[in-house]
RNA sequence: GGGUCCGUGGUCUAGUGGUUUAUGACGCGUCCCUUACAAGGACGAGAUCGGUGGUUCGACUCCGCCCGGACCCA
């Protein structure tokens, strides 16, 4: 217990707690056999050095959830990881030193991007701690330390064991700036205006049909096909037409020879040619798109490869060897224009294949590769035994598995990554992959330390490809689980956005999958983006950036929690409110002040006060809270965070300050002792359990304000979610009848004017009350309106006048049917005062419904009545639901 | 072109197993310094729940279509 601050200052304590929390080791994992684990399959985000809203969002999902798992005692571990490798940092690297990758050592490289990577960690962790996110750090990892990448090459060893793992010449995506393959999953597509060339193919000689073939732009013999890449014409292995397509139904089989570069190439149909793109005959090269590649693996086509790794034209191009792309396609167009060929050229709209990372337009090449067998079946089921949160993020997943048409290309022809752990025998070209127990490795470095099986050479070559990224992130469950060493088992949570369904989710369910024929997780909680103000995508050019540095200094980071949690429901796109965070301020010095004003109440013996006498009110509060625990926890086992401090938010503020402290102050400041007592107590319990629900939402705040409890242990967040005292249903409805009664009159005593504390002559309540229970305990009330206050029975000394009725739709819907309608016409044309009288003698009522007398429940039907104070009495009447208020003043 | 989600007061958001005076917040207006809090309290104005058909006694809620937006994919 410690004394109270007048003002609550977040700047300070939240610097406080955050370096206490770690030195106090409160987050931390304490592999417990006897509680549930709840184990956090964390993002280890790219260190960029910049942890932006975005990331909060998830990071916060991630912080309630495993706060609020600790408050339930599961034994949680929140670890956090970080994923290094990969081509920015190489970059950033390469600027930073003016070097290329290729200048110095490869291990050299390595280091320089090693020392770069923990400088941008140190800035991200630091945010991560401003936003009080509890991981337990005792667990952080990786991917670039030599024991996460050596579970990286266990992984890829024991799935090339299984099959899963195979090298082979293939076509695969290639970004020629990087000059690396990429998957398919890191290949985003870009609508932009391209060119449409027209040009014709001369027909070859031999096979000329004089009378009959048709009229092609001139040449009598030719074809005209439409292009955007002339560029690759000395790669064209074929021309495909529409087998419906009536122009060209006749000529298949035909040769044609490609202009400028003069091979001989074959029109063949397939029916996936649009004939009505351009002039319905398309030239197939070896590779213009993934379509070219079908073709060319359907129909035995030749390999004619015209593009270099670095994007540009080889030998094969003739003249043009050597021009990078773009330039390419200009000169070859002008070429066909002065061998008059080029026709037209028209402007269309195209989807271009570009790197995700560099937005570079992306080539296709046919090169050895890593690959690993995508095996959709599997993944599905394994994606099925998931529970997605929302649900419908499934079918992200679903249809991406489901559009998947090559396998899994891992190798990357880069430095700062997983070495790949092979080796070929340059003797005999045997490929070796290496021993589990040599693991860690590099095989740029180290040789397998025996001679070739095949051919006993020890002329060993390491491997110089290093492995896709998402090699080393998609085996995170298994890394924070201790794998290989424990056997897996899924671990409770998985969070990310939305965005990455096909990247890090895909792949995670394929490796533990192939890995362990597990699920890695038994839920996968999926959020949306963080937009700003004005609903866009945040971004520095629009103005609408926000960091959260900035909400931080400028509020909290309580308060900036807050407003993510309350931004939307979980998986629904967030749009970035300041007056959200404004809102959640207010909340956060309420809370504040509603503590302060507790803990002036509270001393060293109020937690242990025994046999409290609770009175109505206290009941009430502590069955409401009880109800509202409840509430909260189903919500937070839903993952709709926002219900469940939406739900928190309301009893705090309303029920347990505006309507429970007011029914308090009056015994607290004069009862007698055991009347005061039974009122700490029970303040106590409320305030103590409303702080440790909040406290996933507001760690720092509600930390310090648990600190100047009576009895409070080390930190709230070692504490218990809480489980109340509970009473009976009787005793909560006195309790809600003294609360309704009380704010009813401080409404009355604001419209008339008056002040709140002003004295009133006397109160009269009139209660419809069963005389066996227990009478309506007045005291609290009495001194927050400031009056004496009578329960009487009976009929209140008031004309009560029937002026309306409101008939209930769900009674008479149901029972009436098609007749509904009709009856409720009849009962809002009937006189009120009338239907009264009937409900009085005739214990029903009777309505005249096409020339039918229908006989109605009195339930049906809700009489308003309007009270008028009988002559000369100076009284104000309030109907209640449950009690009629006369107020003598 | 395919898939998914969404369209609720000025703004953002909740909601319904079908019948509600449709939630809350911010903003706006009026009144009130009442021994935790004016960063507060009381009250009020402001929404035909995107449009349109249908199912039904009854649709903001279910179904169809249309319009608009977002994301993923081709």
């Amino acid at each position: 217990m410690t004394e109270i601050e007048d003002e609550y200052d977040p700047d300070s304590i939240e610097q406080k707690w955050r370096e206490q929390w770690q030195e106090m080791g409160v987050y931390q994992y304490r592999d417990d056999e006897e509680r549930p684990d709840y184990v956090i399959d964390t993002p280890p985000p790219y260190p960029t050095g910049n942890f932006h809203i975005g990331n909060a969002l998830g990071w916060c999902y991630m912080d309630f959830a495993a706060r609020y798992h600790r408050l339930r005692g599961d034994d949680v571990l929140f670890p956090q990881g970080w994923d290094c490798h990969g081509l920015p940092t190489e970059v950033k690297v390469e600027e930073n030193h003016d070097i290329h990758r290729t200048d110095v050592p490869r291990e050299e490289f390595r280091e320089l991007c090693i020392e770069h990577t923990e400088s941008q960690i140190d800035a991200m962790y630091e945010t991560m701690l401003d936003l009080g996110f509890s991981q337990d750090w005792t667990h952080e990892f990786r991917t670039m330390d030599p024991e996460y990448w050596g579970e990286t090459q266990r992984s890829f060893v024991r799935m090339a064991d299984d099959g899963y793992v195979y090298r082979d010449d293939h076509p695969v995506n290639w970004c020629p700036r990087c000059e690396t393959a990429i998957a398919d999953a890191e290949v985003e597509t870009d609508d932009r205006t391209g060119t449409l060339y027209y040009l014709t193919f001369s027909g070859d000689s031999e096979d000329q049909r004089s009378s009959n073939s048709r009229t092609q732009s001139g040449d009598s013999d030719g074809i005209e096909i439409a292009t955007t890449r002339p560029e690759l014409l000395a790669a064209c292995v074929g021309i495909a037409v529409n087998p419906d397509d009536e122009r060209y139904a006749d000529r298949i089989g035909e040769t044609f020879e490609v202009p400028l570069f003069g091979q001989e190439v074959e029109l063949f149909a397939d029916e996936e040619v649009d004939s009505t793109f351009g002039t319905g005959a398309v030239m197939v090269c070896t590779f213009g798109d993934k379509q070219d590649v079908t073709w060319w693996a359907e129909h035995d086509l030749d390999l004619r490869p015209v593009i270099t790794e670095s994007g540009h034209l080889t030998e094969r191009a003739g003249e043009f060897e050597g021009l990078g792309v773009s330039e390419a396609k200009e000169e070859i167009a002008q070429a066909l224009a002065a061998a008059d060929v080029l026709n037209d050229r028209e402007s269309t709209e195209q989807s271009v294949g570009i790197c995700w990372r560099c937005d570079t337009p992306i080539e296709i090449l046919s090169k050895d590769q890593w690959f690993v067998r995508v095996d959709q079946a599997e993944i599905l089921e394994t994606a099925q035994e998931i529970e997605w949160v929302p649900e419908h993020m499934y079918a992200r997943l679903e249809e991406w598995a489901e559009g998947m048409d090559w396998d899994w290309v891992i190798s990357r022809q880069r430095v700062f990554a997983t070495p790949i752990p092979a080796w070929f025998c340059e003797d005999c070209g045997h490929v070796h992959t290496a021993d589990e127990s040599a693991l860690p490795i590099d095989p740029t470095e180290t040789d397998p330390d025996h001679s070739c099986p095949e051919c006993g050479s020890t002329n060993w070559e390491g491997e110089t490809d290093v492995m896709d990224t998402w090699m080393d992130s998609s085996i995170t469950p298994l890394y924070v689980t201790d794998w290989p060493e424990s056997s897996f088992e899924s671990v409770q949570l998985r969070e990310q956005g939305h965005d990455i369904i096909r990247t890090w989710a895909f792949y995670t369910i394929l490796r533990t999958t192939a890995l362990e024929d597990e699920r890695p997780w038994d839920r996968a909680l999926i959020n949306g983006m963080v937009f700003g103000e004005d609903g866009n995508k945040m971004s520095k050019s629009k103005g609408n950036f926000v960091e959260p540095k900035e909400v931080i200094s400028e509020y909290s980071a309580d308060a900036f929690r807050q407003a993510i949690a309350l931004g939307g429901q979980p998986g629904t796109d967030i749009q970035f409110q300041w007056k959200e965070v404004t809102s959640a301020s207010r909340f956060l010095t309420k809370v504040w002040n509603i503590t302060k004003f507790a803990s002036n109440h509270f001393d060293a013996d109020t937690p242990s006060i025994q046999d409290p006498a609770y009175r109505d009110a206290d009941k009430w509060i502590l069955i409401r809270c009880s109800d509202v625990a409840d509430q909260v926890e189903a919500h937070m086992d839903a993952y709709r965070f926002d219900a469940a401090l939406r739900e928190l938010r309301e009893f705090i503020w309303h029920d347990l300050a505006d309507d429970y402290l007011e029914l308090l102050k009056g015994r607290l400041y004069e009862g007698r002792p055991g009347e005061r007592d039974a009122a700490r107590h029970a303040l106590y319990t409320v305030l103590s359990a409303s702080l440790r629900m909040l406290s996933p939402f507001a760690p720092f705040l509600t930390e310090e304000a648990y600190q100047t409890l009576p009895d409070g242990t080390e930190s709230v967040h070692t504490e218990m979610w809480p489980s109340l005292q509970t009473f009976n249903a009787d005793a909560a409805q006195r309790g809600r009848l003294i609360v309704n009664v009380a704010s009813a009159i401080r409404g009355w005593k604001s419209d008339t004017g008056m002040a709140l504390n002003a004295e009133l002559d006397r109160i009269e309540l009139y209660v419809d009350r069963d005389e066996e229970q227990p009478a309506i305990d007045t005291y609290d009330l009495s001194s927050a309106v400031n009056a004496p206050v009578y329960i009487e029975s009976g009929r209140p000394n008031v004309e009560l006048v029937p002026v309306g009725i409101d008939p209930d739709h769900s009674v008479i819907g149901p029972q009436f049917r098609d007749q509904a309608g009709a009856v409720v016409s009849a009962l809002e044309a009937a006189d009120p005062a009338e239907l009264t009288a009937q409900i009085e003698t005739n214990g029903e009522i009777s309505v005249d419904v096409d020339g039918d007398s229908v006989a109605l429940d009195p339930d049906a039907v809700d009489i308003l009545d309007e009270q008028r104070a009988a002559s000369g009495e100076e009284v104000d009447v309030i109907e209640l639901d449950a009690a009629t208020i006369l107020i003598y003043s």
